[in-house]
DNA sequence: GTGTGCATGTAAGGAGTTACATGATTGC
DNA sequence: GCAATCATGTAACTCCTTACATGCACAC
C-alpha cells in the first residue's frame, strides 16, 4: 500500500485525537492547511483506504440520525507514522507564489509603479499576519489534543516570525526604490 | 481566452529575451521555479495557445536540419504582461512543505528525536542555500537578457536571507531543546 | 422555522508531472 | 564515435479542487 503525504497528515490529525473525518479537516484547515492544503474529497476517500490497508480502524460513532465515524491508529498505523517522522526522505519543498512571479518580471515596470506594487505585497504580508491571529494555527492545537501539542505553536510562532521578517525585507527594499526615485 | 500564470510566466520569459521553448523552460529553471516550477510539457502547448490567442507571434527560427522556432509578444501580448503586473488580482501563495508537516507532528516522537529531526531539516536548509550560488537565481538574469533585469537578483537576495533567517530561527530552537534535554 | 454547523460521500474536471518519442548539433 | 545539450512535441497518469448530493442537530 502506497503511503503519500495525505496518509500522513491524516493518521497524524488521528493520532492527535481527530476521530472523524469532518474534524481532521477542520483540523487541518486551522493547522496545517499553510503548509498542506486538503479537501474533504481527499480525506474520505483516503480514509477509506487507510482502513483497508489495516492503517485505521473504522467505528460507528452515530449520534440519533446522524452518522459518525470514529477512526482509531492501528499499532501499524502508529508505526507508520512514526517511521514518516524518523525518515529523512521527503518531498522537495514546493511553493507556488504568484506574487514571486511577479516581482521577477517587475523591471517591465516603470519605477513609480514597482513602488506601488511592492507597498501592495507589503500591506499583503500584514493582512496574512493578521490572520494568522483570527485563530488559525494556534486555535489548532485546540481543535484536537490541547495541552499535549507543543509543535502547533511552535510552527505558528515561526509562521509570525517570518512574515514579519518578509516585511521588514519589503519596507527596507521599498524605502530603497523610495530614495532612487527622489534622485 | 482565459489566461493563467504560467500564460504569465511564459510572456514574461519572451518578453525579457527567451525566444524558444527550451529556453524559456531553461531561464525558468533558473530563475523562477523556487516559486513557480514548470515542466515542458506545460509550455508547449501554452506556447501554441497563446500563439493562436495573438498574443505571441511564431517565426521559424531553424538553424540548418534542426528546428526551431523563436517567439516574440505581440503588442497585446505586452499588454496582457504589462496589466497582470499592475493587477491587484492573485492566485493565493500554496505552499507545500512535508518538512513543515512533520513539524506539526513532531510531539509524536521523544524530545531526543525531535532534536535530530530538526538539525537534519537545518542542515537542508544550508543545502538549499548552497545550492542557490551553484547558479540559480542569480544566473537566470544572464540566461534571459543579462542587464536589463534587476529583480531577479532582488528575489535571490531575499531567497538568500529567508534562508538565512530560518536556518537561525531553527538553530535557536534547537538550543532551547538542548536546554531542555539536559535538565 | 431557518440558517449555520456537523457529517459523509461522489463526480467531473483542471493543472501539472513523468515518461515516451524523435532527431540535430556540439564539444571532447 | 559518443555523450551532453539543444529542440519540439504527445500520451498517460496523478493529484487535487470545485461542485454536486444528501440529511441531521442545534441555536436564535
Amino acid at each position: 500500500m502506497k503511503l503519500r503525504t495525505i496518509s500522513f497528515l491524516i493518521l497524524g490529525m488521528v493520532r492527535f485525537g481527530a476521530t472523524s473525518g469532518y474534524a481532521i479537516k477542520k483540523a487541518a484547515d486551522a493547522g496545517t492547511s499553510a503548509f498542506w492544503p486538503t479537501s474533504l474529497a481527499q480525506v474520505y476517500p483516503e480514509l477509506a483506504r487507510l482502513t483497508e490497508g489495516g492503517l485505521l480502524i473504522r467505528h460507528d460513532d452515530s449520534k440519533g440520525g446522524r452518522s459518525r465515524a470514529a477512526y482509531e491508529l492501528t499499532e501499524a498505523g502508529e508505526e507508520a507514522l512514526l517511521a514518516w517522522l524518523r525518515s529523512p526522505v521527503e518531498t522537495p519543498l514546493q511553493m507556488r507564489s504568484e506574487g514571486m512571479l511577479r516581482g521577477f518580471f517587475a523591471d517591465a515596470l516603470p519605477k513609480e509603479e514597482q513602488l506601488v506594487v511592492l507597498r501592495r505585497q507589503q500591506e499583503r504580508i500584514r493582512e496574512v499576519k493578521e490572520h494568522l491571529f483570527d485563530g488559525d494555527l494556534r486555535a489548532a492545537a485546540k481543535a484536537i489534543d490541547a495541552g499535549e501539542m507543543r509543535y502547533p505553536i511552535v510552527l505558528g510562532d515561526f509562521g509570525e516570525a517570518a512574515l514579519d521578517f518578509t516585511y521588514e525585507w519589503m519596507g527596507q527594499f521599498a524605502e530603497q526604490l523610495e530614495a532612487e526615485l527622489s534622485d
